[in-house]
DNA sequence: CGACCCCTTGACATGCATCAAAGGGAGTGG
DNA sequence: CCACTCCCTTTGATGCATGTCAAGGGGTCG
């Protein structure tokens, strides 16, 4: 799939030219490639939102109105706690979905990580698409079935991992999902603090396991966004089987 | 729901009688309930199993050949790390499905809790049901999406609690998949072990938390399978809003 | 009655959180 | 072009919640 590369590498390097919207059609890294051909119907009546760094796009417990697609910068997605703290369920990637599946209110607040641009369409046309279209109905089961296997994944991660094997976790994932390779500089658009919300820890932790890896000389850290993955065999050990 | 309460119950108690099959037809907890009657359908083709205490029912990486149903008794869906701890995922109430989204192999292993009676169907067979029942259809993503609930509620509870925290949501969990009342006995079929594999802690913290909880006279252990929730609003403050 | 298993409690150890302070890097104004 | 400031990141010092190790208790089954 060497256009999903160059979409991915594209985003990396944060070269976003109008064009790049037509990179949508082939881009998704959840469900099948052609997804996003059919949502191309809906783009008659379908909405354009930029939402600047750190900007809320819907609450948690807001109706869940329209359904949402990621066409450049990274979403978070993310509940508060009654003491204030945060916790982050899941990033969502350019290509992905948010919002798709059957709730009527916002299990999250997503919020902008990056700068952001969504394609937006409304839950009615949205509904009539997938009811019309059995094509649709397997992709968004598939879609569903893979968030609920990403969810578990990070039960099991938050539930019986280490700090370090926490974060060699994350950085295998993020690997993942933005078709990164070994040697690479891998895009880590998160702060800090969004990634110790995510794996259920602080800051200065993720800071130190990070620190760890650097020493061994499993990561390079050119700069606090950007890491080069020099020994995935042995983050790979290091995550266990996560 | 009478007669959900009622089977509920037959289950504490632990009398199952050959007649208690029938309660399959309306008990399912997370779908609509007339899921059942649809799989009843595909009773001809369909097996019982029964297992013993901590016995395996089939083990994670195992081809998905077949859909399950949980008659009576506890099941427990677990991962073996390398290190050789022991995560569970879920645990499976009597009249819940196993194994009915699309993947080919199973993610977790299953054992027996408590001893467990099973109804499973074949996999084909299921899924012509499924391909020609729409009604089917939406209930099984009803239940997919209701699982991927429970599953970012659990990373919740695991990222973002502490220990007795944690044992409070797992006590209001159950009780609600239960359908338990409060001041009424709440069956507790797993033991310590598991549920300090299932909230990510040790047998002697969960053994800690409850025993605060009972010190704060929140909850009563008449034995160590079941327990008595005193004041659920302490309970719901302590988890906070899992 | 004894043996086994699980649960419970205590004493101690440790990984991570907390508190504190010192580095960068990017944007702004001089 | 440099200096200033702000924000994020990094590292260090200390404390606490939970893990680990150990011993005793209680129920169940043979």
């Amino acid at each position: 799939m060497p256009m999903t590369l160059s979409a991915a590498r594209a985003h990396s390097q944060n070269v976003f030219s109008g064009r790049h919207v037509h990179l949508e059609i082939d881009d998704d890294q959840r469900g099948a490639p052609s997804l996003a051909l059919y949502l191309r119907q809906l783009h008659p009546s379908s909405t354009r939102q930029h939402f600047g760094r750190n900007e809320v796009m819907f609450q948690e417990g807001d109706r869940a109105e329209r359904v949402y697609r990621v066409i450049s910068g990274t979403v978070r997605l993310c509940r508060h706690a009654a003491n204030g703290t945060r916790h982050i369920a899941d990033f969502v990637l350019p290509g992905e979905l948010i919002g798709f599946d059957e709730r009527t209110t916002h299990p999250f607040t997503a919020e902008a990580v990056t700068p952001v641009t969504l394609l937006s369409y409304a839950r009615s046309s949205f509904d009539r698409l997938v009811a019309s279209t059995p094509a649709v109905r397997a992709h968004l089961v598939s879609l569903l079935t893979a968030n609920l296997r990403a969810a578990e994944q990070q039960a099991f991660v938050l539930g019986a991992h280490t700090a370090k094997q926490r974060v060699a976790s994350f950085l295998l994932r993020l690997a993942g999902r933005e078709d990164a390779m070994a040697g690479e500089r891998l895009d880590v658009p998160m702060s800090r603090n969004d990634i110790a919300d995510y794996l259920g820890m602080t800051i200065e932790t993720v800071c130190r396991a990070l620190a760890a890896l650097r020493d061994e000389n499993i990561v390079t850290v050119p700069n606090s966004h950007q890491f080069i993955l020099n020994d995935v065999a042995a983050l790979r050990a290091i995550a266990v089987d996560a």
